[in-house]
DNA sequence: GTCTATACGCCGATAGAC
DNA sequence: GTCTATCGGCGTATAGAC
């Protein structure tokens, strides 16, 4: 599903598949299921409408389920609802870049490849960078950080520092060369995402890479 | 007062001197003022704590006002209220850059005087620019247009244009040089006023006035 | 014209029946 | 375990008294 781009979700039935408890499986995948429509139905309708304009009868219309019982019985509150979806995302955010630090050298190279990311989930995911990049999750989730202060991004800052370190970016406050570039990669997102640019997104990718890393590079 | 930085408070008291409703003036300059008293806590508190975890009770409380009657008696909705903030800082904002459009013969001097008015917004009246750059007033009023789509940005768009057609501005398209332009200026911005860069505006002004620049001067 | 009291609707949450 | 019925509270809006 598209809000768990990490597959949590195979995770969690894996594990229980090897608590060998064979004929609950079919039950628990259900209801496995049933979490996850919940939360898809309900990233879409927070992205689309607002957390304060969705009620859990729209989530439960959305999500396909016969009352709101059930989602109670599920989440114990609407803002849990939030919550979790909340921490799927910046799990699998910060776990991303995780990989990507392992797979890619350079800081150059590393950039790049969160850049990549995130214009591919701009395509393929929008809700969940529309809850990323524009949702204002402190309204509803008091305890949630901003996307700036959150494991990614610390991990993001950490990679301008090193680049910082090696010669690859400019000497400069890794605080404002995050802010550059990811200025131009965000904003060209979130126009996107709100139909001000219109084609897809990989036509801008480019340009837009090309426009943040020369804002911070070292010539 | 903070949020109407073009004096249209001024300009409506003034407009009703010329009436030579002389008798009735100090009232109306109360009812005046109780008017901008409840916007300018309305906008505190949409700024600080979002429009839907508002309600009339704490804008009362933040305007001094004793009941909500009277609210109600100035605005008819809590909706009006938003709508009535939105119009004056965008119309606010629109005649500024005509204003710099008529001060400023280049295009890189008028995208110069922009930034410098963002800036110096951002310290100065931080809850206008956290209504500009951060609410998403679509969700609590339907009928509003996205920054991207205001009359200002369409005027600020022109003059990416104009500066693309006289050479200053590198060739592309004007959206795109204002999605990278406004990007690292905006988001510079954004991250001051969530306080994840803690010095002063002006302290990133220039940096970021060249990065933004340099992102769509031509060469 | 200011304020009090209240109406009304919506929604989140619960508890109990099937 | 699924659902129905309902509770309780909040917040907007109104209407009527002073």
């Amino acid at each position: 599903m598209g809000l768990d781009y990490h597959s949590h979700t195979n995770t969690a039935i894996d594990t229980l598949l090897k608590k060998n408890m064979d004929q609950e499986i079919e039950d628990i995948q259900q209801k496995l299921e049933v979490h996850d429509e919940i939360l898809l139905a309900a990233l879409q309708l927070f992205a689309k409408n607002g957390y304060f304009n969705t009620s859990l009868i729209d989530i439960k219309d959305a999500a396909g389920i016969n009352t709101i019982g059930i989602i109670h019985k599920q989440f114990k509150t609407k803002q849990a609802i939030a919550a979790k979806l909340y921490e799927n995302i910046h799990n699998s955010l910060s776990h991303s870049v995780d990989e990507i630090k392992l797979k890619n050298e350079n800081s150059s190279e590393q950039l790049r490849a969160i850049v990549d990311l995130f214009f591919k989930l701009t395509e393929d995911a929008p809700d969940v960078m529309r809850f990323l990049l524009i949702t204002k999750v402190s309204e509803f989730i008091p305890e949630a950080q901003a996307l700036c202060d959150s494991a990614a991004v610390k991990k993001i800052i950490r990679i301008i520092d090193e680049g910082i370190s090696t010669g690859e970016i400019r000497s400069m406050s890794s605080q404002l060369a995050y802010a550059h570039f990811f200025g131009i990669i965000e904003n060209t997102l979130r126009l996107k995402l709100t139909g001000f640019l219109d084609k897809k997104a990989e036509f801008y990718q480019a340009q837009a890479w090309l426009a943040a890393w020369n804002a911070i590079v070292k010539k």
